[in-house]
DNA sequence: TATAATTCGGATAAAAATGTCCGAATAATA
DNA sequence: TATTATTCGGACATTTTTATCCGAATTATA
């Protein structure tokens, strides 16, 4: 559904999220160990987060990335797909036809457009505070 | 949502399903043609296709494509994509976790259950018949 | 100030998806 | 039978995604 990345981006954000919650930074290292990820792609994926103000990162010895209270409750995972993957899933056309829309729909367009909004309302109603509540009121896990 | 191939693999059997419809047998060449894709390409998603029996193909001078009425009316969007992308959409983890099921669910387990029963149903729920008709009815385009 | 731990950013590498090419096999038809 | 139009299947090429590496910059702390 969702590319590698985007699929590590919120692994990490679930882990930042629970250490956040208790007051810890955490860092690169703990992240990738954690959520079972290659460390260095993490990495640019992180970046990528820091940079459209979804987490914070701290340089220097002693750094690591943290998530603010704000945040958690303020970003959809929408966002974080946007970010990561682009508005593709959200908007592309089943058939790959550029020019799909309501006015020259395609053969699959309103059976698609139900399921995309599934989809949207899921991602928009989802914040980043639920999916890690998820993770830490012990209804599910995280770790493989 | 889908890989290309199983866009282009969607396009293809529209257009030989509305030749079908029509009693007339389509090669290669014409199918890129009309659906826009890259011809050689196409060819080996047309393979797999006919040796998994969604479509019928014929050697030789004048053979090409067609594809059954029987086949037609009891394909599923679902088994296309089976074929051509696999079942990872229908199943995977929202966070690519090997192990998340209902015993052990990730946070997002349910709220993305919904999202893939909606894609789920609506795959199964539509055939070939359907999508070719979408097309033919005037009610929707298929070329760009 | 020196050291160590960290993020940043660019270059490179590997793997997967997408796309191309070509010769062989097949079958209609002249 | 020879020619032509077609699918088949394998090899190869390109592009995109995923992954690694390394040196520079930053910052806490000894």
């Amino acid at each position: 559904m969702f590319s590698k990345s985007c699929e590590y981006a919120f692994r990490a954000l679930i882990y930042i999220g629970l250490c956040s919650q208790k007051g810890e930074k955490t860092s690169l290292k703990y992240i990738a160990e954690n959520i079972d990820s290659p460390q260095s792609f993490t990495a640019k994926i992180l970046q990528k987060l820091s940079k459209a103000n979804i987490l914070v990162s701290e340089k220097g010895a002693n750094g690591g990335f943290i998530i603010t209270q704000e945040k958690l409750q303020t970003t959809r995972l929408y966002d974080v797909v946007i970010v990561v993957d682009g508005d593709k899933i959200f908007t592309g056309c089943a058939l790959g036809l550029v020019k799909c829309n309501s006015e020259k729909p395609c053969p699959l367009h309103y059976s698609f457009l139900e399921v995309r909004e599934k989809l949207r309302k899921t991602m928009l109603h989802t914040n980043l505070e639920d999916m890690v509540n998820g993770a830490s009121d012990g209804s599910s896990v995280l770790r493989l």
